[in-house]
RNA sequence: UGGGAUGUAGCCAAGUCGGUAAGGCAACGGACUUUGACUCCGUCAUUCGUAGGUUCGAGUCCUGCCAUCCCAGCCA
């Protein structure tokens, strides 16, 4: 973790000069997650962004369940918070707060707000309390019950906290002005009666406090010195410091605000999300196609790419939406160093070699990870009969192909030079079997007489080849950014239907046997693997991370198949 | 005649007191290569939304204009 977030931005700027200002200040951020739901990408970024600046200035960040409304919150989702963080390596060394255990605090601040005429209840229902607030072009009307007293504020309050009155049937709001062109501080609901028995406090209230209200003054009690949010709440911040003031808290907590992420291809909506999962679109919440954290992992996504990722998509206020490459940048980048190397044969066609014995089997040595000398080789099996890509042949090459072909010389990676002399087809005239010879001396993959071929495949011998499922994804969506979106279009509608391309006949080079669920390969020559959890028994199920750059595919569709 | 925020390359994003446009991704050339991968080398903003102004000098300061995003939950 240390070397993630070494990079600075506008919020890091303002507290170096808030430490200028007031030197020893302990920096303490904290992270507010609502348990309703299922971390994705774009919560990666809050995340690191709060962990990682207490971490950088030697402070604490703290984990918060923000429990304010009963209705919401569910405490499956607690876990699965805590398990989400954990992975991408921050610890909040097993202090986990609730905004629900502030509740106490919240209720004797709203008696003060009360007392010192800045809270009144109000008896208008939810329908004329829209109509009270006015437009955005126009300004909000007074409540009538605005010029109630303290002491039957008071009364009305306490009448409320003892479950007097029905849901809905009043409010407490914040004295402050209806006719603001901010339409968060005219008069907003601090308080609501609520009678739902809520996941941390059970029955001890009927009334709960809205965010607005109660952030700020969760904040201060934990000492927060920085609460970072998205955009979103730029405008709350006028309420947030309201909040403070009234209450008796000075220039900290501070509240700043940076951009939500967006990325190219995918959906961080979280409603988006939920209706693609709900409607059966993808296979749930960890489905590699989703950018859930859950499904990142699935995918085969590292922790430490993910953060790399944040990390140069840098901190701003900017609307901005990310192109995908970069986080796939990020995450072969990571695996090119780590991953070891194996042969798959995703498109298997045959390979027989005509001068080979039948009954002979060699074992050759082939490097584990040309970057890490460390990674030591292993043993691969070669035979007569072989499986090679599909598209590593061609009846009638272009120009520019220098793969196999009809007398052509290419070299089987860690093996031998080989030639092709023969190949059969069926009737719609696809390949079914390709026969070449092979040359002896060029054991190992180089010619003794110094000869070079041009091209260099993968292949896994037939009678040791494992079996296996390979699924290989694509973007969740086609659509690049959300103004591409068709008009009145829902998210079922955005999910690319070839997202996911399941491939049941992929042959592996037996080395993989004792992949286990969560092992990443380079698959050569395809991609980035990860052994998928479905992996059972001798059932083998791979998942494409990411495929690797392929400059071939770029000329070939540049029409230079037509040379 | 609401308020707030933001505009620097195809995409992110640095640009301190005004001193002559970082970096990354993508793209495009080339070298290397037992992965058409990796690596390496090179190219890629006479211009900072726009029009004026101040200045010897403006992305940075001033004024006007334009564009985009967010806000009318008893959600967070």
């Amino acid at each position: 973790m240390d070397k993630q977030f070494e990079s600075s931005n506008f919020i890091h700027e303002e507290i170096d000069r808030d430490l200028v200002k007031y030197p020893g200040l302990k920096i303490h951020t904290r992270f507010p997650p609502e348990p309703s739901g299922f971390f994705h990408i774009g919560h990666v970024k809050a995340i690191s962004l709060n962990f990682a600046t207490a971490e950088k200035y030697g402070g604490l960040c703290n984990l918060r369940m923000d429990d304010t409304n009963p209705i919401l919150e569910k405490k499956e989702y607690v876990d699965a918070i805590q398990r989400d963080i954990k992975w991408l390596g921050f610890t909040w060394h097993e202090r986990v707060f609730y905004a629900s255990e502030y509740f106490d605090q919240c209720f004797e601040y709203a008696l003060k707000l009360i007392d010192e005429g800045n809270a009144f209840v109000c008896d208008l229902n939810a329908d004329e309390l829209r109509e009270y607030r006015g437009t955005l072009t126009e300004p909000g009307k007074n409540s009538p019950y605005r010029e109630r007293t303290p002491e039957e504020n008071r009364r009305l309050f306490l009448g409320m906290k003892d479950g007097l009155y029905e849901d809905g049937t009043r409010t407490l709001r914040a004295r402050i002005d209806m006719k603001s062109g901010n339409i968060n501080m005219r008069d907003p609901v601090i308080y609501r009666i609520m009678h739902k028995e809520h996941s941390h406090t059970g029955n001890k209230w009927v009334i709960y406090p809205m965010y607005d209200y109660a952030h700020p003054i969760q904040d201060a009690i934990e000492g927060i010195t920085h609460s970072l949010c998205d955009v979103g709440f730029e405008d709350h911040r006028p309420l947030y410091e309201w909040v403070l003031e009234k209450t008796g808290y000075g220039e900290f907590p501070k509240q700043r605000e940076f951009a939500r992420l967006n990325i190219t291809h995918t959906i961080t909506s979280k409603r988006k999300l939920r209706d693609i999962v709900e409607a059966g679109k993808v296979a749930g919440w960890d489905d590699p196609r989703i950018p859930t954290i859950a499904g990142l992992r699935r995918r085969g996504y590292t922790p430490s790419s993910l953060l790399a990722f944040i990390d140069k998509v840098g901190v701003a206020k900017t609307y901005s939406v990310v192109d995908m490459a970069l986080l796939e940048f990020c995450i072969r980048d990571e695996l090119n160093k780590s991953a070891c190397r194996v042969m798959a044969v995703l498109d298997p066609v045959k390979v027989v070699i005509t001068n080979y014995d039948a009954g002979m089997t060699e074992e050759l040595l082939a490097e584990n990870n040309p970057e890490d000398p460390e990674a030591g080789s292993r043993i691969v099996p070669f035979s007569r009969e072989l499986y090679i890509e599909r598209d590593d042949f061609m009846i009638d090459p272009p120009r520019k192909f220098f793969r196999l072909s009809p007398g052509n010389e290419v070299r089987l990676k860690n093996a031998y030079f080989i030639t092709c002399t023969d190949f059969n087809i069926d009737d719609s005239g696809s390949v079914t079997e390709i026969r070449c010879t092979y040359d002896p001396l060029s054991k190992g993959g180089n010619s003794p007489d110094g000869r070079k071929v041009k091209g260099t495949l993968h292949w896994v011998s037939a009678k040791h080849a494992l079996d296996a499922e390979i699924r290989l994804y694509d973007r969740l969506t086609q659509y690049a950014t959300p103004s591409e979106y068709p008009e009145n279009s829902n998210a079922t509608d955005l999910v690319n239907p070839d997202s996911l391309l399941i491939i049941n006949d992929a042959k592996l080079e037996p080395s993989l046997l004792s992949a286990k669920a969560g092992d990443r390969f380079q698959f050569m020559r395809n991609g980035y693997f990860c052994c998928d959890p479905d992996t059972k028994g001798d059932k083998i199920v791979f998942n494409r991370i990411v495929p690797l750059r392929d400059t071939w595919a770029k000329i070939s569709d540049n029409g230079v198949k037509n040379d």
